[in-house]
DNA sequence: GCCAAGTTGTTGACGTGTCACCAACGTTAG
DNA sequence: CTAACGTTGGTGACACGTCAACAACTTGGC
């Protein structure tokens, strides 16, 4: 996904912007295993409940809230989605019956999703699955030490994107 | 994005379907990175040159061919896209004169995607940032046996995802 | 109290991805 | 040959994410 052909002899040096072999292989690696974990779940969720990524991701949140409710701000800061994009996601899992909307008392501008009963009955039973699945296809049978090292790993990631 | 609160104590056993805390900490590091490695790729390649990454993945995949051409069919299936998928995204790339689209003498049903000269130019000068980029977030200053972990993990987690 | 500035949430327009369906063509059995 | 079937690529409808703009509200300085 990232590198030209022809030019990767020649151009290969400390100083150059290209990868060498093992970095190429290990970074089409993590995108095709990102790529196909992602489609993996997702299917996965899909077919057990009709519901996305990103709804699932909305229900666990609620659902780890005290009574089932957060203010919309907030939810849109732990998920880092715009607020549109949450309006527009609610407004969606509104219409099916998984959450609703409340005013806020303490800010006149704020508001609160909250969990409806469909919506907690729904995420109950599919928490489950999710999890067995993630289990079984991302740490499979993974040691203790190679779970530390990819701890490592994507720590030391989160550490360098939070640099910019 | 796994757990639900209150199931975490109770349910944990080796048959039980959940995560613990160390596997919850490094899947939540997974999918945090994810999100934000691929927001600052997508968001160095649309300043540096207004593509996306679906753009740049298709113009690298092209560049790679003899001539700036490939098979619709065998583009899609290199991608991982559906064939409408890529139908539409060519469509819009045409427009903007990055490839062109070529019937295709050996198969009266096939056609060809073509780079455009417009489309070789671009890439050739996107290319370079982009695996700088990826080098400096993704690479970091990783040791060896680092980088050696990274990839027995990926390509476990491929084989994993490949048994399905 | 009052005004300027910032915050919260929503909306509409637009670009993109997915799905179901279709037309055109190739391939193969009879 | 031809009918049946699979393959290739495209289209329209719809779901989703982003952006710009907006109304409603709060906050802080005066």
């Amino acid at each position: 996904m990232c590198q030209l052909t022809g030019y990767t002899g020649a151009m290969r040096s400390d100083t150059s912007p290209w990868l060498d072999d093992r970095q190429q292989r290990v970074w089409r690696q993590w995108l095709q295993s990102n790529a196909r974990l992602t489609a993996a779940l997702a299917r996965q969720l899909s077919q057990d409940s009709g519901t996305s990524l990103a709804d699932f991701e909305v229900l666990v949140h609620l659902s780890e809230s005290p009574e089932g409710r957060v203010r919309i701000v907030q939810l849109a800061d732990t998920l880092q989605w715009e607020r549109s994009r949450l309006s527009h996601h609610l407004t969606r899992m509104e219409k099916r019956g998984l959450v609703e909307r409340q005013g806020c008392t303490e800010d006149g501008r704020g508001a609160y999703a909250v969990l409806t009963d469909e919506g907690r009955v729904l995420i109950e039973q599919v928490a489950p699955g999710h999890a067995r699945t993630v289990r079984d296809l991302f740490f499979g049978e993974l040691t203790d030490d190679e779970l530390a090292a990819l701890d490592r790993f994507t720590a030391g990631l989160l550490a360098r994107l939070d640099q910019r």
